[in-house]
DNA sequence: GATGAATGAGATTTCATTCAT
DNA sequence: TATGAATGAAATCTCATTCAT
């Protein structure tokens, strides 16, 4: 607590790639403890490095927020997207899709929880807005897409389909985070398949 | 703590129009700015009190934000599920309480916007949570009413049933104040009649 | 002229001198918890006053603690030095002086400690330092007499013998308070006889 | 290569050690002001550093205060009783230590007054306290081993005669300070061979 | 006169950012 | 290039004092 002894740390792990290890640890502690919980040298000392070494990647911390964001909302699409088999129906998509959603937030928790945070919000600028907007807007020429082949109901629009199921996926990780609920895999599938009859109608 | 009450005295209506324009003032800047990004003189402004003020009426910000947070989660259960027809079956049931969230998201946005926040997550205490947890009790009540009925499909436990219609709920309005929708009267109908189709299976 | 909300308030206690009240409260809380640690609501409280009485009878928090202190100097003189026998000879003044000291310490525990606390010293005014110093020169003109008696040792000027005996006093009652000594009545009676001997060398 | 800058900045002095600079600064602010009676940017200030530089150093200004009464003390203890002639008598010794007490309180009036200042009482933690008892027990044994040759008077306890001595030599330094009193280097003496009297009997 | 709610200046402490090394 | 000690603006909270009732 007194000097700041050099002495008695530990000596610093050598680092490849700084600035990976900054985001990394970005994702880390802004889940544990939300953007304005956390101090820049205590993520500093997360990535292993010194607290000016993040100027030198990011012009501040809003900056190195917007560029998690962006990153992780573009890995999170990805691990949504990627790879879907080709010759998959409509159901077997969704359901997948349902299921990636559910293994991204297990798997990568500080990621999810990362993107879920709202205390971000305000330090989002356009050019994050605007990559949520795109990526949306994929999504729901998808389900606009099952509405024509005449897989989901038509008379909502898909944007709003969308928003249903979407917010019923968040609101379930969110519950069962919050210790409400406990999720079995028997559960998610249940839910997927209830989410489905939402937009079939 | 809270209000300095000298033993049985019977509140004086001055005292509850300050702690109330208080309140009532940290719903809006709160709303707009989150817990973590209003200062404590900034609220006092707006509640056209002095900074001091405050603290004669709430023990800490803490103390202010929990307050805050029971009484407006009370005011939602109120209007939520007070003077519900006795005679509406499931469906009109399910229908009014939709209507009614739309309605107190439109009508009092700034209270359904701070309930809604993430960041005062950290500031709520116990009590807050506890409260909570209990309100949502009685709407699982419900639902499980409806599956005994055999209205609500009984595959699915009713808290996660719920999970997904709030869910719904609150991505519609989320979506809708970050410009990516707009919903009309319309659109919420058939919205709350496909969440209604989602728990009848 | 019957202002209802009496009948609703807590009893206060009928006070007929609100002024000596405030001095008396204001001794024991300023003994408890020195004079910064001290707010004047409490302490208004402690005396059974409204706060803005406070201000009725002193000027500030420093005028209230200078005429503390003033009135519990003279008070101490008082107690010191009055009534002492005529006809008692130069030892057993000493001996009863010393031994009212300890009974004011022990008797008036409050009104001690107020005078030996330090932190009220920046709030001490002229009048408070002059009274001081009035009262100290009428002690070291009795123990120049001594010397000039042949009682007391005449190579040492008397404001310093003066020193030496009531810093020994001073210390002995903090020593006890602060826990480093328990004094029995024969401890008192021999140091006082050890200081009389540093008298009369 | 001049930078104008060089110029227009606030002069601040190069300083090596900073935390002995806040140290020596807390010392001659707190001896003046109190500890009470000065606010941290004013010590920031004299000590020529930011204000959020204390903080790097302290953790308080509870610890910063308990700090530097733990160093203070034992600096004054090792001025008193290191590199005491071995070969000295007891008369010797206590006129010795008598001498480097008034000498401390003279050569570095702001540690003696720091010392004394009784409003740092209640920031005091159990370290410092421990520390206290500590030194003066070690004094203690000293004055009972004088009454165990015969030379100190063996019906008072050591530990009250120690009391009565430094009580007598604080009061002096008081006295002085507060300027009833002004000590020449004889008086200084005298004084201590009458306390030296006071201890034989 | 008496009150105590209200005030805001000022205290302690935090943290995003800079810059000398 | 990398660092982390240093900074000071800004946040939370306190309390001596005032003034409407």
């Amino acid at each position: 607590m007194n000097t700041p002894t050099h002495l008695s740390r530990p000596p610093r792990p050598r680092i490849k790639d700084k600035r990976a290890a900054i985001l990394r640890a970005a994702l880390e502690v802004f889940a544990e403890g939300g953007v304005n919980g956390v101090p820049i040298p205590v993520l500093a000392d997360r990535a292993g490095v010194g607290t000016g070494t993040i100027y030198r990647y990011f012009a501040s911390k809003d900056a190195l927020v917007n560029e998690l964001f962006r990153e992780q909302r573009i890995a999170l699409a990805k691990r949504l997207f990627v790879d879907l088999s080709p010759n998959a129906g409509p159901y077997e998509l969704f359901v997948e899709v349902w299921q990636r959603m559910f293994d991204f937030a297990r798997q990568d928790p500080d990621a999810y929880r990362f993107l879920e945070l709202q205390d971000h919000r305000p330090y989002l600028d356009d050019a994050s807005r605007s990559l949520d907007s795109k990526l949306l807007r994929n999504i729901v020429m998808t389900y606009h897409g099952f509405q024509v082949q005449g897989v989901f109901r038509k008379d909502i629009r898909p944007e709003i389909l969308l928003s249903l199921v979407w917010g019923s996926f968040v609101n379930l990780i969110r519950s069962e985070r919050d210790g409400y609920l406990a999720l079995s895999q028997a559960d998610i599938d249940s839910a997927g398949e209830a989410c489905w009859s939402l937009c079939t109608g």
